[in-house]
DNA sequence: ACATAATACATCGTAACACGAGGTATTATG
DNA sequence: CATAATACCTCGTGTTACGATGTATTATGT
């Protein structure tokens, strides 16, 4: 898919991700991954973007000896998720101006 | 509207804005602006880019004394909106994800 | 025991991009 | 003669996605 339709989607992907349950790293990837590629070098610059605007929090945990780093949602985080289905009004409107045909031609 | 969301919104935003008639820089500005907010730089460095991808072509006309720029679409460009129908799909897709409500909790 | 794959994390450099700030020139309005 | 509108263009900057690369552990196969 096109790059450029992606971005503003990744964001959300990830918080919608992590937005039931606390995940990380590995397990985020495999759950969007259906519906959008995405890269570790990109989930790990969208976890600190997102950490950076309070949209979640990280704790450490041990699972089988091994530690992961557990990214939970905070109220911001479900916020922006509300805030992505008002923006989608305008994305749909913008939809509907691009695929309009104009009467009578073509 | 967040920047990010309206990447790849905006190239077939201009690409339809010349689709049924040529048009020059300043009316393409007015007629996608109900929809999608685009400034100047930003317009003339997605026609540019646009022209490099062969998905336009420009001539130069008079029009009260004064030179404009049209610019009119190309084959490709068609294509490009034709693409853009499919990879809609596959947006919608995203967007159900991230809406989805997960059963019996939250 | 050793190699390979999977799991799990992280950083760096690069190219693409949107956009504000700034510039030029003409026509119209007051 | 000043201001606004029309019409074009360029440069610099910050944000971003992602490939390449690196580290370390656990599991699997032979």
């Amino acid at each position: 898919m096109d790059i450029q339709l992606k971005r503003g989607l990744l964001d959300v992907c990830v918080l919608k991700a992590i937005k039931t349950e606390d995940s990380y790293g590995y397990k985020i990837i495999k759950d969007v991954k259906p519906y959008i590629e995405l890269s570790e070098s990109t989930l790990y610059t969208i976890l600190k973007r997102l950490e950076t605007a309070q949209m979640l929090t990280v704790h450490t945990a041990e699972h089988g000896g091994r530690l992961r780093k557990y990214y939970h949602i905070t109220e911001k985080g479900l916020k922006r998720i509300e805030e992505f289905k008002e923006e989608w009004k305008e994305i749909m409107s913008i939809y509907k101006f691009v695929i309009k045909e104009d009467e009578g031609d073509d």
